[in-house]
DNA sequence: ACTAGATTCGAACGAACGTTCGAATCAGGC
DNA sequence: GCCTGATTCGAACGTTCGTTCGAATCTAGT
């Protein structure tokens, strides 16, 4: 639960993972994760191949299963480590910030942010949300439950701090939509880096949800 | 070009289709293409088999290939026949319409009826984008392009009339993903229908687009 | 009833799939 | 320099994949 690397295989049975070694494990790890990401990212979770993943990692087909008991494994601890990473950045992000507005705010750009810069993974992350099944899945999930809950209670802030009128889920839903469909258009040689995109987004949004039915307390 | 689902096979160089088989043949496809979406749905297309597909459609592996000559085929039938209808019956809406508002508010309820009324096709078309290669894709992409710039079209305008200002091309992406990010959590037994869904999005959108900067000409 | 084309199918093809196994190689503490 | 466990690999496993082929069966016009 700590490092959400480790755990990827408790080194066989027979032995456990020395100290020392196990830095060296969990780096090895990290560095076939990130090429796995790029070829989930480019060919989806189903079509890519366990060759792919060992031509793109440059280490033999036989050699992955040292560092993941299997390929659906391997996405689970991709989009495991993605979701928990953005969730604990939001979190720290948040800490003393106590207007709603600001909070939503600097809920889309912690978004946008970790998604223009890690895109494979979040495409994964997004993309491949019903690849995994049962224990894989319920466990993902929840990271995502935890994560749709926070942005239900910011909106749900808002709403009653400013007397808004509104359906919390379909505004969060379509929020989420907004900003997960980027990894079907965007282009880092195109577009706004993530600053002003979370700011135009977050303009239309907090204008959407803000606007016409304020019946006190207005700014 | 006329009907989307002919042309699926010139049925053999040896025989050419007499009329009257060539209805039978188009029904047949249509059933087929209706089990064949209900299956990629489910398990994504790279995820489904051929023999998945003959079972759900209750017709044999072999019998299949005497509609399509391959499974990148069958996607490409049913993304196209898909996009054909929606792009189709929007145009058919708008005639008449001139206010930009008001067209705006028909694209989005032209969408989202299609979408609940047809989800697993549309999920098909949004989630497996990726799926087709070289002809197929270019194709389809056509087709998206046209449905996109008729959006585009609209914003524009709409722009220009009350003098607003924001990025045209983040604003129709964002409502595109507003709107499609609904194959991922829209469950009839729990949400509201199209009409009421659509009257929300079209609100918070348009709300999010025109307020603030206006400088003259406001409603 | 016969026929010719439209439709369907069982069986099989070679290729690619995810995974496993035992042996070879490596690295670090003695 | 040796030994032990950590790491890597070639080769193969059985299964499933998309597709093909020729024969069998339907269907409709005569």
């Amino acid at each position: 639960m700590a490092s959400p690397l480790t755990a990827a295989r408790v080194p066989t049975r027979r032995h456990r993972a020395a100290p020392v070694s196990a830095t060296r494990f969990d780096r090895r790890l990290a560095q076939i994760i990130n090429h796995a990401t790029d070829v989930f990212c480019k060919k989806g979770y189903e079509g890519a191949s366990m060759r792919d993943l060992s031509r793109a990692s440059g280490m033999s087909l036989a050699g992955l299963y040292y560092y993941f008991e299997s390929k659906e494994r391997l996405l689970f601890l991709i989009q495991k480590h993605t979701f928990t990473t953005i969730v604990q950045r939001l979190k720290s992000r948040l800490e003393g910030v106590s207007d709603p507005e600001q909070q939503i705010r600097i809920f889309i750009l912690n978004h946008l942010e970790y998604f223009l810069a890690n895109p494979a993974s979040m495409k994964v992350l997004t993309h491949e949300a019903e690849a995994l099944k049962n224990g894989f899945a319920s466990e993902v999930a929840a990271i995502k439950r935890e994560y749709y809950r926070i942005c239900v209670s910011l909106l749900d802030e808002l709403k009653t701090d400013r007397a808004l009128q509104f359906s919390t889920r379909i505004a969060v839903l379509s929020l989420f939509g907004m900003m997960n469909w980027i990894y079907t258009w965007h282009n880092p040689r195109v577009d706004a880096d993530a600053e002003q995109l979370a700011s135009e987004m977050s303009d239309i949004f907090l204008r959407g949800v803000m606007t016409g039915t304020r019946t006190r307390n207005g700014r």
